[in-house]
DNA sequence: AGCACGCCGACT
DNA sequence: GTCGGCGTGCTC
């Protein structure tokens, strides 16, 4: 159930009363799978009020929940002794009547329970619960002698832990036959079992001391004489603890001081939000364009969409801090939507450097404590720039002034697991609409949803100048995207054609691998490739080297008998890594992390002559310094960036050229602004085009394009070499001549033709056990159960591309329907209570990712 | 999720 | 016949 018209009954919440304490219970949703419904709760001395979240008892544990409605009777069917009472108020006063109906929203587009997006949107900690855990007990006589396999596994395993303690669930997940174990050991006294309260998020409080200016002090000693006047130096307000240490002296001392009136003790909520200073930058000189896109942004009062495409290096980010800049002197915040916070350092530091402490970051590798004090900092409604990833689309900011969601082409905007699976686009876009303010969609290749949306938009609204629909629609009117049901002026498309200072795009230069393997090269570079990096180290540049694998080679295979090494829990082979020289060589499972030794003989015919097949990240750098040995390389992809702040200290070194060349995957597409980089190389392009789904092209566009566009930032002009075995390639033609719209409109024919997004819309539904046979038995039902509807294509039921995954078995149905299509779509809550429990599934709308 | 109630197979 | 498996349902 999605609880419609929750909405209105928050609207309406009633003013605080605190008299009538007596007579007043609070319907409440609560944070428990299985419990979706609307639960009431007693109040007697809690102040509590719609949008509060809670800790109320539940069963035998203690659950989050979230306030609802405040009601003077308590319902007719619901004997008054079941009522328990609300135990704490966790957060108050939260929940705009806006953001209420933004995530009731998310609840019916992702066909996802209301508690769940609540618990995506609140920072982790906020729903708290009791957790049943398990314990070894001390100083047991108890005889260890006849145990059963599981409870001595169960018992060894608490043992080896240094407190002798785990959750119940993390021993189901180790044990097999678990439950009986525990209930043995139970028994025997071997072990304790108890619930662990909810260990709930809270403000970080601290004492303070605040100096209280009476002029005459008379009645002090000289040793408190002194500390007020440190106090005094000091300005007058400390931390209790600090100015302890600088006076060294005691808490009574300063009690005493309290008590003459002279200071003030309280506790104080200290943020554990890291802010550290940075250079203030002044506003840069725009171009023409950069100018007309801002006067465009900061004339727009209300919700409006707006696309700035602007190339590679046309500075996108000059023109989002110009156009918050004003913002922030109304009183109002901003939101930036980064696809990840990692890559972008040098981001957050022009932020930094333009607006101060007004910045502060929120993703989810922050802590808890970390996200949990930003969150609650942002409640306080202070004028400021969020930037974050994903879920940062979430950030309760009450003014909000601006969404920007840069590089929106990016997929990592999209959750493909767990439910919701949304997309920070489609619901910035609906919670621009409810706040009443714009959104702009940055990115040198816009992705064809919003390139068709808003280019149609624009089209029309030259064309008709007419206004075509009110866009304040019923909240839970289907709409696909957010868009096409929208009014048209609302659209905007805004271009940056140029890069700044008019330098040219780098030229594309495509090498053809079959003619270099005619001609007897049997590198992995080109002679081109191989003559642009001798070059480098002359001229004094530097270049940038992409890869589309992480790790050494993609498998490993026997040259005697064929063998490829695969993982044991997924039906992928291993991928070959060696972090360095001499460092153990490991075989590494990119889809479950499994590891193990290389071996040195073939597992299957003890044949030594085991051969790695593609090259990832490791190999290129290792073949780079047989061929190059004066090259300084950094690598740059996950398993050398794993460790925080990784990212920024490689790409500082690379900055202060203590390298000349940085070889990496993906992340090095993701708005890196190094202006000294004139060389970029591309291996391989050719794992990029051949994927098998409908975004393919797409993705090695954007991709390539991305990367190209790292050449050429600074003074010196930039040079981009692609290598590829299929340099006929649209894809690679388009990327060659910087043709955006060309590829679009080619690429759109054929999504056109076949009803693939952003034309047709999909939803998939994945199917998960660890049972093969129970999983295709349920695809199969299920599908036949959706054969009924009409105006939607069924494809599949399918086993997954990988079939298996951490020793489940996947399979999956992909729904394909046209946006106009009045489709009825089962209520998934039903499908999902009618499959075997073992079987699990997530409905995933809009899916960008089939693996 | 966590836990209680309740119905079928291998043990005293 | 009972113990104890885990399937089903409830938690204000």
């Amino acid at each position: 159930m999605y609880l419609r018209g929750l909405e209105s009954s928050i609207v309406v919440a009633e003013p605080r009363v605190p008299f009538q304490v007596s007579s007043r219970w609070i319907e409440v949703l609560v944070d428990c799978p299985g419990a979706q419904g609307i639960y009431t709760y007693k109040l007697t001395a809690l102040d509590v009020q719609p949008g509060d979240i809670l800790s109320v008892p539940f069963g035998t544990s203690q659950v989050g929940a979230i306030a609802i409605r405040l009601v003077s009777q308590p319902p007719a069917d619901l004997a008054p002794d079941k009522i328990k009472e609300v135990t704490d108020v966790v957060s108050a006063g939260f929940f705009p009547v806006g953001y209420w109906q933004l995530l009731n929203r998310i609840a019916e587009y992702y066909y996802t329970p209301l508690i769940q997006v609540i618990r995506v949107a609140l920072p982790p900690g906020l729903l708290g619960r009791s957790q049943r855990r398990i314990r070894l007990v001390k100083n047991t006589n108890s005889s260890t002698q006849f145990l059963t396999p599981a409870a001595r596994q169960i018992l060894e395993l608490l043992q080896a832990q240094s407190q002798g303690d785990y959750s119940f669930t993390h021993i189901q997940r180790q044990v097999k036959g678990a439950y009986r174990g525990v209930r043995e050991l139970l028994r025997s006294h071997l072990i304790e079992s108890y619930l662990e309260p909810p260990r709930l998020s809270k403000p970080k409080l601290q004492k303070a001391v605040t100096l209280v200016d009476t002029g005459l002090e008379g009645d002090v000693t000289s040793r408190q004489r002194e500390i007020l006047e440190v106090l005094r130096r000091r300005g007058g307000d400390m931390w209790l603890s600090e100015l302890l240490q600088i006076c060294s002296t005691s808490s009574a001392t300063l009690k005493a001081l309290e008590q003459k009136g002279y200071v003030v003790i309280q506790e104080r909520e200290v943020l554990r939000i890291e802010r550290d200073s940075i250079v203030q930058e002044q506003p840069k000189t725009l171009t023409q364009a950069q100018s007309q896109a801002l006067e465009t942004i900061i004339k727009l009062d209300g919700y409006a969409q707006v696309l700035l495409h602007g190339v590679t290096g046309s500075g996108k980010t000059e023109v989002y801090l110009q156009a918050i800049a004003p913002l922030l002197n109304q009183g109002k915040s901003a939101l930036v939507l980064v696809p990840e916070i990692g890559l972008t350092p040098q981001l957050t530091d022009r932020f930094r450097a333009r607006f101060g402490n007004k910045v502060c970051v929120y993703h989810s590798a922050l802590s808890d404590g970390e996200r949990y004090d930003t969150w609650r900092q942002m409640l306080a409604g202070e004028p400021q720039v969020v930037i974050g990833t994903r879920s940062a689309v979430f950030a309760p900011l009450p003014h909000l002034g601006l969404i920007i969601l840069d590089e929106e082409h990016d997929s990592s905007f999209k959750q493909d697991q767990p439910i919701p699976t949304y997309h920070a686009r489609t619901v910035a876009t609906w919670r621009a609409e409810l706040e009443h303010c714009p959104l702009v969609l940055g990115s040198a290749t816009p992705s064809l949803e919003t390139w068709v949306e808003v280019r149609s938009e624009e089209t029309k609204k030259r064309e008709e100048s007419t206004p075509i629909t009110d866009y304040r629609l019923p909240i839970n009117a289907s709409c696909y995207n957010g868009g096409h049901l929208r009014n048209a002026l609302a659209s905007h498309y805004l271009s940056l054609p140029e890069r700044i200072q008019s330098r040219p795009l780098p030229p594309v230069e495509i090498v053809d691998m079959r003619q270099e393997l005619q001609q007897g090269n049997r590198s992995i570079f080109s002679r081109t490739l191989q003559s642009a990096l001798e070059q480098l180290q002359e001229r004094e540049q530097q270049g940038i080297l992409f890869i589309h694998r992480r790790g050494h080679s993609t498998f490993v295979s026997c040259r005697s008998c064929g063998y490829v090494i695969e993982c044991p829990h997924c039906d992928v082979s291993l991928a070959y890594h060696q972090t360095e020289e001499n460092a153990p060589e490991i075989l590494r499972c990119h889809y479950c992390n499994y590891a193990q030794l290389h071996p040195r003989n073939c597992p299957e015919c003890s044949s030594p002559y085991l051969k790695f097949f593609g090259s990832g990240t490791q190999r290129v750098t290792q073949e780079l310094a047989r061929q190059f040995p004066q090259l300084r390389i950094i690598r740059f992809d996950s398993d050398t960036t794993r460790t925080k702040g990784a990212h920024r200290t490689l790409l500082t070194r690379f900055a202060n050229r203590e390298a000349d060349l940085l070889v990496g995957t993906q992340m090095l597409t993701k708005g890196l602004d190094l202006p000294q980089v004139t060389l970029v190389g591309v291996v391989a392009a050719d794992g990029l085009l051949h994927l098998a789904d409908y975004r393919a092209a797409e993705r090695a566009f954007q991709t390539l394009t991305q990367v190209a566009g790292r050449a050429g930032r600074g003074e010196d002009p930039g040079r981009v070499i692609v290598q590829t075995y299929s340099p006929e390639h649209p894809v690679i033609q388009a990327v060659q001549q910087h043709a955006y719209e060309a590829f679009t409109t080619a690429e759109l024919e054929q999504r056109a033709a076949l009803n693939y997004p952003p034309y047709g819309r999909l939803i998939l539904l994945r199917l998960s056990s660890t049972d093969p046979a129970m999983v295709e038995s349920t695809a199969q039902q299920i599908a036949t159960q959706l054969n009924s509807i009409s105006e939607c294509e069924i494809l599949g039921p399918a086993p997954a591309s990988v079939f298996r995954v951490s020793n489940r078995y996947r399979w999956q149905i992909l729904l394909k329907f046209l946006p106009t299509a009045q489709i009825e779509l089962p209520d998934w809550e039903d499908v999902r209570s009618q499959i075997p429990t073992s079987v699990s599934l997530t409905i995933d709308v809009d899916p960008l990712n089939f693996m």
